[in-house]
DNA sequence: TCCATTACCTGACTTTAGTCAGATAATAGG
DNA sequence: CCTATTATCTGACTAAAGTCAGGTAATGGA
């Protein structure tokens, strides 16, 4: 990246933050603490969430943002609840108040984005409007982050599942994991393979797995993106985090498989570099099989 | 403004402020109280400040504003010392140690901007910077305000100078104000004129006149929008604004003259409805008039 | 010269933000 | 059933941020 960009990014940082930032605080807080403002922001925008979802998204110290919902819970802005399903984690709610709260906030907050819109011509506006939608996709792209994770803890199943779903709403006549490929999180497990979870704010946004085929072989699997975060190269980094484990791993050919239906898979692993090979195991929903030498 | 747009800039808002806006008090704290922070950084980019004059630019309460200073004098970043001309009054200058601090400030600044940058690809990168390009100039074009002032104070003189000035370096054969139009800012006063200051930040970027031809006619006068501000539609705002105050005059009519090379001035003429006339007037630095009806 | 004003400083305070070390209760896995 | 783990809470702390009521010295105008 050149010295130039570099600059242009500083400038932006510094105009925004010092900009936006300091209205937008002066906007929402409405006479209460930040924390606190930013927690019922929160809680509205999903309609209700899990603590530690929430603390990770809000990144709070356990024992402060306890501290914030007892003092919400006095104000009668929200009601905390024990989660059906498992009685350690609670969940939060709005109370009626709560909502009405929020209310506020929404009207001044849309109050402030028609402050910087309103003295602009038309032309201008649409400019602007989409040069922040732009922006704001290409910012979340950098700060999706990739790392390995267990294939086993709760976001990694989640991620799974959901790969397993999109693929059957896009494979002709559906999907069966079991016929698909019986073995799961066993093989994605180190020493023999490993798996990595993209998150955006805590948020998991993607995955893939790698496990061995043989000492020289390892086999991509479980490539996936959600939909939210597609077109940012999240499944890009995905594949050169798995890349970059095999390497590590000793592998010197990856293998990978796929339906003829998952064409912009294909279109990525062509541009990463894997070229067409024949079939090299039996799962039925596969048609396209793709190697890579590393 | 629809509502989509009001919704796209909300959630730029919302990203920029929480993501850059808390990355940014990070990186440039550097293990020191963000008001010390933003103090010393306030300081060097102007090298050396008035008391009066920082306390206004950060906001801060005087007390809490002197123990920042105490505070940073001990760390010797920065000495405090008697104004010149005014003993009540004192300034601010950094120390050596100081300028190094914010030299340490500034690589920070870049870091961030490049941590930004360098998860993405080449043509994302590029596609951010324009895009963060965009919104920097329309940004400031919203915070640009337009308001009527004395065309005799320090800021109004400025802006008519820098239009002089521009006149000069644009003319062939250059500019005499004295030939040009001898009246000057007594025509602009009100009741009789009206002169208008375009403002970011504070800082002057704009001007514009009106004055009286006859009991039905007004004339528009020096229209200049400092290099910095151009193409944000600056001289737009302010002709808009005079037009605004030309009806409140009861002006049907409103009359401009303008040279052959002020092209882009001409442009804007056509477009805000001016139509041309004959010469009306025998300003030897004019050849192209325009009209109005309001 | 006197007095109100201005510019800044000091001390005493409060609130907000955040950390850390346990405590408690429910759950998952063997 | 036992044990380790997980999710949250509580108490005891600290630092930063901000407020407020005086206090001092210089200034400017009557």
């Amino acid at each position: 990246m050149d010295a130039n960009q570099v600059e242009q990014v500083r400038r932006f940082n510094r105009l925004v933050t010092r900009r936006i930032g300091a209205l937008s605080d002066d906007y929402l807080s409405r006479g209460r603490p930040l924390g606190e403002a930013r927690l019922i922001f929160e809680v509205t925008s999903a309609g209700g969430m899990d603590l530690g979802r929430l603390r990770g998204k809000l990144g709070l110290d356990s024992g402060y943002m306890s501290r914030l919902l007892r003092s919400l819970e006095k104000q009668e802005m929200i009601e905390v609840r024990r989660k059906a399903g498992d009685g350690r984690a609670r969940e939060v709610i709005l109370t009626d108040k709560g909502r009405q709260e929020f209310a506020a906030y929404d009207s001044r907050s849309a109050k402030l984005a028609r402050s910087m819109l309103s003295p602009l011509e038309e032309g201008q506006r649409e400019r602007l409007v989409s040069a922040m939608a732009e922006v704001e996709r290409l910012i979340r792209a950098s700060f999706v982050t990739v790392a390995e994770e267990s294939p086993r803890q709760a976001d990694g199943r989640w991620c799974r599942e959901q790969y397993f779903a999109e693929l059957s709403r896009r494979f002709d006549g559906g999907f069966d994991v079991a016929t698909g490929d019986p073995s799961d999180s066993a093989d994605l497990l180190p020493p023999s393979g490993s798996f990595v979870v993209a998150r955006l704010d805590g948020e998991p946004v993607g995955c893939g797995g790698l496990k061995t085929l043989d000492a020289a072989t390892g086999e991509i699997k479980r490539v996936w993106t959600s939909a939210s975060a597609r077109g940012i190269g999240v499944a890009g980094r995905i594949m050169a985090r798995l890349e970059q484990s095999a390497r590590e791993a000793g592998f010197s050919v990856l293998r990978l498989d796929t339906n003829r239906s998952l064409v912009e898979a294909q279109a990525l692993y062509r541009k990463l570099g894997y070229r067409e090979i024949g079939r090299y195991n039996d799962n039925p929903y596969a048609d396209h099989f793709f190697e890579k030498r590393l």
